[in-house]
RNA sequence: GGGCCCGUGGCGGAAUUGGUAGACGCGGCGGACUUAAAAUCCGCUGAGGGCAACCUCAUCUGGGUUCGAGUCCCAGCGGGCCCA
């Protein structure tokens, strides 16, 4: 028994409507594999079509479900596969889980179930939530970090980085066996310091025969470029892991703010250093914004300078490197300041005859060295140092120089030790006034300007000695002047530095991909074959960290895992007999290794033979005629703009070097979506108030119910505290995917950050009512469409399909938007579409709402999916007017508005502008000096 | 401290190349329908003035370039991001 009122709405869009909706479609495109998108070689692939390739950041599964930002990466990427499926494209739209790391495993310390168990709930989660806004991704692709089946190609890949050294001559990487072929033939020798040299052996450079078994590792060991390396590292006690340096923030760890110690261990590093040239000339072959190219570029931070030989007066003996960007400045060198963990400070410290002054050094290099690099770098309080009671040659003025210890100068900077130019440099100059030392001037400012210190660019004074004289050059004449003189005299050279250090690669933790490496009781490293691979996660019951100062991988506590034969680890026979026994690697990867390489495993995820094949990966991932290749459309949020992008880009150059990729880079086009925020309320005292004790009064208006106090509407970023996150479940409760995916998009521009306002959600929400009304009838939920068209319906129907590609095209979803819902109020008021019209309509509305747009497909009659129809096409004759308005300014203020014909030459816009009956009363009488005719834009007179 | 980005109605935003500022949506006001409400539909909605046609002001502030500036340049204020 229906009420005449029910049965007038029964057929109307509602929040369960557009649930039914959505539901059934999702089960039929999953049924029907709609978005499968088949390979070259599959019989159903068409290799005549071009492809689109786009992805998001593919998310980290947490317990707390999908966040509503999560949307802003994901429904963009749907929208542009969804357009480029209808445009002719071979789209490949994967998903996937990045699912190894802390925020996994310090979960599943706190509520004691296995990370693998929590991992794959979240996962299942995750999976549901996504799936539910009706992504068209190609499910049968998707693949978690942590499957063995992809881990053992992350494994893979480091073991191509731990078999390969660089070749700088040939910029490249190259396997290590090469290395040793030209050691053994001797085009190739090898320094006392065991550094390999690309040159024959000679005085001081040994050929490889001549090197043990131990010196030959080690040569080898400086070369390769995932290498075992005593560092300085970042402990922090609470996590049980070593982080790095990017990890720490202000002498805490990023992730839960626990203290960092610092202290040496061995540690797997990767030679990212290597790539740094190519790393940043690269950005020039991509599409990224600007922004975070310079970001790359100034981590990157690439300096030109000298690196200058000081010698150091007995009784110490030998000299000192120091690198510099300002050789220009060597004449106002006063003094050498040492980072305390330089080796000269260690020989100080231990020297035989020690002064009655080590006690005061070794305080002040303990009290050092326990600060973390950032907090040294960053503090801006007084300096401190300590005088070593060593002293230096300034190699250009002659003149004996104090050498200093100071932890403002750090070990991985340059070579630990700094040529003081207090004169110009604002820290050495701090540190001068502090303790009293002498300050030169040897940099005059051009403009005259008078400094303490000056930094900048300039002229050289004070600057001469009997073989060198730069005064009156400019800084740049004199830079290259003064290292001229350095490489004649044997002094120095010029050297190009970068900022990028080496990365650290080893973490202490359970939940991540175990190294492929085995040791033997000498401890010498060996990697296991390809063929042993995956290399399992042992499974440990008891994850919880070992709390301690000394740092203990957990691993470690898998005995039976740990302890195991050459053999039986995989070790290849001519490398170690298979029954030595052997000790496996006990640290894990960081969290970044498996989302270093997804895009490429997407592209062919269940190959067992590779870590892709050459055809999908050339086809998704090779160069096209417009760029270098790599993934059409990466979005993703800007905090991955340095660390993964860079790392990415570091592994996908490995791959490259080895012939394994086609392409020199991973992605593309990069887009970074803006950050998704929503309201707080703030009181006069700045402090902020949660949503839920908050008062709407309307107006504007706001009270924080307990106290009665006016408080202020603010933008702020969603969290827990502030009880102001939005649900997706929810909102798809009250409206549905398709009404939630156009808001998101609708809100505003999709770099920008923006609030969301549960207020203007409605506004989409009837737009969609709206539209299903111009098709459908509410009462017998038949098609209601028009025999005839509308001319006006027609021309703006033409003109939307236009823009809203062309809107499409660039990532403009709000005004595409904008324009579809006005071409459904235009419909509405001219009294509705016929079925051809609707059936357009349809095609262009279904990359933003595809439930909506395949009900109302299927209803027109379509059989197969609407996101595999075609684009509509447009008449560009419906695009222009034949009779256009245009304004007419006097002196740049609008006066009079003229209808003439769009094809109206200028001297014809300019004759009927003037005849305008309002423009010629406002001009009469005055002479007219000029008439500015911008055809189809705007007529512009200017009276004399 | 340095670099970069951004400041447009009550709100989110539009204006693609220097050419009609405020598209579209929210909110608000008024009206139609209804016993009433909801829903829906129609109209108005930057500020000020005028009976009106219209006029003046207006894109953070102050200068500048230009026939014409939200858009370009300089200085300042405010917000954000990155680096230190």
């Amino acid at each position: 028994m229906s009420t005449p009122t029910e049965s007038r709405t029964s057929h109307r869009y509602t929040a369960s409507l557009a649930q039914a909706i959505e539901t059934q479609w999702q089960d039929r495109w999953s049924e029907q594999d709609v978005f499968r998108t088949p390979n070259p070689g599959d019989p159903d692939f068409d290799e005549s079509k071009p492809r689109y390739y786009c992805m998001g950041m593919f998310p980290y599964p947490s317990g707390a479900g999908l966040h509503i930002g999560h949307l802003l990466n994901y429904i963009p990427n749907d929208i542009m596969a969804r357009y480029k499926r209808m445009t002719g494209c071979n789209v490949l739209h994967p998903m996937g889980w990045d699912a190894f790391g802390l925020p996994a495993e310090q979960y599943a310390i706190q509520t004691g179930v296995h990370p693998a168990e929590t991992t794959r709930t979240a996962i299942e989660n995750f999976r549901r939530q996504l799936k539910r806004f009706g992504l068209s991704c190609d499910w049968s692709r998707e693949f978690a970090t942590i499957d063995e089946d992809y881990y053992r190609w992350t494994q893979w890949i480091w073991l191509q980085a731990y078999r390969s050294w660089y070749d700088h001559d040939s910029k490249r990487a190259r396997p290590v066996s090469e290395l040793v072929d030209r050691l053994e033939s001797g085009a190739y020798s090898v320094t006392t310091d065991l550094e390999i040299v690309a040159a024959p052996p000679a005085e001081g450079r040994l050929h490889w025969s001549e090197l043990d078994h131990d010196g030959q590792r080690t040569a080898i060991e400086h070369r390769r470029l995932a290498y075992l390396s005593e560092q300085t590292v970042n402990w922090c006690p609470k996590l049980g892991t070593v982080l790095a340096n990017e990890e720490v923030i202000d002498g805490r760890s990023e992730r839960g703010g626990h203290p960092v110690h610092r202290r040496p261990l061995r540690q797997w590093m990767y030679r990212i250093t290597a790539y740094a040239d190519r790393l940043l000339e690269d950005l020039e072959l991509i599409d990224w914004p600007e922004s975070t190219k310079r970001q790359q570029s100034e981590w990157i931070g690439r300096s030109e300078g000298a690196e200058v030989h000081f010698q150091i007066e007995a009784p110490w003996s030998g000299s000192v490197e120091v690198y510099t960007t300002r050789p220009d400045t060597i004449f106002g060198v006063t003094f050498m300041v040492l980072a305390p963990e330089h080796p000269l400070v260690d020989r100080i410290l231990g020297a035989a005859d020690a002064s009655e002054r080590n006690p005061e050094i070794a305080a002040y290099v303990e009290r050092a060295r326990n600060r973390s690099d950032l907090d040294r770098r960053t503090d801006s309080g007084e300096k401190t140092g300590v005088a070593s009671g060593a002293w230096a040659v300034n190699p250009a003025t002659g003149e004996r120089i104090p050498i200093w210890i100071a932890d403002y100068v750090l070990m991985e900077y340059g070579h630990g030790a700094v040529m003081a130019v207090p004169g110009h440099d604002e820290r050495d100059h701090a540190f001068a006034e502090r303790f009293g030392l002498p300050i030169v001037e040897v940099v005059r400012d051009p403009s005259g300007g008078e400094h303490t210190c000056y930094g900048g660019e300039g002229v050289c004074i004070n600057s001469s000695n009997e073989r060198l004289s730069i005064n009156d050059h400019s800084t740049i004449e004199a830079k290259s002047a003064v290292i001229d003189w350095l490489e004649q005299e044997g002094l120095g050279r010029g050297k190009v530095n970068f900022r990028l250090r080496d990365w650290l690669f080893s973490r202490q933790r359970y939940w991540g991909e175990p190294f492929p490496v085995v040791f033997d009781e000498q401890g010498h490293h060996y990697g296991i074959s390809d063929d042993a691979l995956p290399l399992r996660l042992p499974d440990l019951q008891d994850f919880a960290p070992v709390e301690s100062d000394v740092p203990t991988p957990l691993l470690g506590k898998a005995e039976d895992w740990i302890n195991t034969t050459a053999g039986a680890a995989g070790v290849a026979p001519d490398q170690l007999a298979p029954e030595v026994p052997v000790r496996r690697e006990a640290n894990t990867m960081p969290g970044w290794a498996g989302s270093c390489w997804y895009y490429l495993r997407y592209c062919d995820p269940a190959n067992s033979e590779r870590f892709v094949s050459r055809d999908a990966e050339s086809y998704w991932l090779g160069p096209q005629p417009d760029g270098p290749g790599g993934v059409d459309l990466y979005i993703g949020g800007a905090e991955h703009a340095v660390l993964h992008l860079l790392y990415s880009r570091f592994w996908h150059k490995i791959l490259y070097d080895h012939g394994h990729v086609s392409s020199p880079e991973p992605f593309a086009k990069l887009f970074h979506q803006g950050l998704l925020t929503s309201f707080a309320y703030q009181r006069g005292d700045s402090s902020l108030v949660p949503v839920d004790e908050v008062e709407d009064r309307g107006e504007n208006e706001w009270v924080e119910t307990a106290t009665g106090e006016a408080v202020e509407q603010v933008v702020a970023k969603m969290s827990k505290s502030l009880k102001n996150v939005i649900n997706p479940d929810d909102v798809i409760a009250e409206y549905g995917a398709d009404t939630c995916r156009l808001y998101e998009m609708y809100l505003g521009p999709l770099e920008a950050s923006k609030p969301w306002n549960p207020r203007d959600i409605v506004g989409v929400f009837r737009y969609l009512q709206r539209t299903w009304r111009l098709a459908i009838d509410e009462e017998t939920g038949d098609l209601r469409c028009i025999e005839t068209a509308n001319d006006q319906v027609e021309q703006a129907l033409h003109r939307t399909i236009a823009k809203v590609g062309e809107d499409i095209d660039r990532l403009s979803f709000n005004t595409a938007i904008a324009s579809l819902i006005e071409f459904t109020n235009i419909a509405t008021s001219a009294g509705g579409l016929t079925t051809d019209q609707l059936d357009r309509l349809t095609r262009i509305m279904s990359p933003f709402v595809p439930h909506v747009a395949e009900e109302l497909w299927h209803r027109l009659g379509h059989d197969q999916a609407v996101s595999l129809a075609e684009w509509p096409s447009y008449d560009e004759a419906m695009l222009v007017d034949s009779m256009i308005e245009l304004p007419v300014q006097i002196k740049g203020k609008i006066r009079s508005k003229i209808m003439l014909p769009a094809d109206a030459d200028e001297e014809t816009t300019r004759q009927l502008a003037l005849a305008d009956e309002r423009i010629a009363e406002l001009v009469a009488g005055m002479e007219i000096r000029k008439v500015i005719v911008v055809p189809g834009r705007i007529i512009n007179i200017i009276p004399g």
